[in-house]
DNA sequence: CATACAATTGAGAATCTTTCTCAATTGCGA
DNA sequence: TCGCAATTGAGAAAGATTCTCAATTGTATG
């Protein structure tokens, strides 16, 4: 009853994701997302590639990139900047949020407190600005790693 | 008298700024960061290096990703990260701002009314995770680029 | 102002990272 | 089950970034 708007799609919700857009459900898109949630992290390119190798053997560097890409416009993963610049993945949270990346074991907490949404309307006044998107992330040690 | 702390460093503030790390301060450097101080949006390297190249002919092109890493290290530029994953740069703002980028012109706005400081106590509070950074962007379109 | 030295530079090679190509394979609708 | 369009694997290609090294150039010092 819950499993549409709830944390986890289950194998027929996503099934239909997939179809609504003629996508096909293959192992090796579904390798991906199951890495990335299984992992509760952002994972880089490398580290997906590995992962996905593991799970599903034979699966190419080239596939890895199309299933993220895929799964993107899917709106199931998102594509993060890291401090250094270099980008990773991780799966998109339900709803609007923001992630906290723990900068020592990369693990993601995200976060709803959204704060831009009112400042976005101030400031499309204040500076004739049409505010359309934004993107924020936090970075701290999370509990664990401060121990 | 409003120079050091003020929009712009002059020579002397510059040569300073170098001088207190111990780093050289060559003319490619320079040039780097007044292409982006007199073109006011970001610039990707390759445009970096177009407009280097012809304020000071001869530059190469991995000087320009070197006075980049230097100049960031300087807190006189920022990276940023656009929509689609690419980097640019851009003149650091002064104090702690935010950009708002027009995805139409690339023109830069920075604003102050950060919303984060006290958010990120209440998170830190809230989640155990002690906040350390973040990064926000806000993506719009400027009045120029509406009419 | 001349000198010496360490930092910096230019050019191209080397190393990633990401995309593209194309034949072979595989979901999935009919 | 069949046929077709979408997808995949592998490697080539393209792009982005860093590295190497000899030559050059700021700058502190005298």
């Amino acid at each position: 009853m819950k499993t549409k708007s709830g944390m986890t799609q289950n194998s027929e919700d996503l099934r239909a994701i997939f179809h609504a857009k003629r996508l096909k459900c293959t192992p090796q898109r579904l390798a991906v997302l199951k890495v990335l949630k299984e992992s509760r992290a952002y994972l880089s390119i490398n580290m997906l590639d590995k992962k996905v190798k593991e799970m599903l053997p034979g699966t190419g560097l080239a596939t890895v990139y199309r299933a993220l890409e895929t799964l993107e416009e899917l709106g199931l993963v998102v594509k993060v900047h890291l401090e250094d610049g270099c980008h990773s993945y991780a799966v998109a949270p339900e709803g609007h949020m923001h992630p906290i990346v723990c900068t020592e074991c990369s693990k993601v907490i995200d976060f709803a407190e959204c704060p831009l949404g009112e400042l976005s309307e101030k400031l499309t006044h204040d500076t004739g600005i049409e505010i359309q998107n934004h993107f924020l992330q936090l970075f701290g040690k999370c509990r664990d790693c401060r121990a």
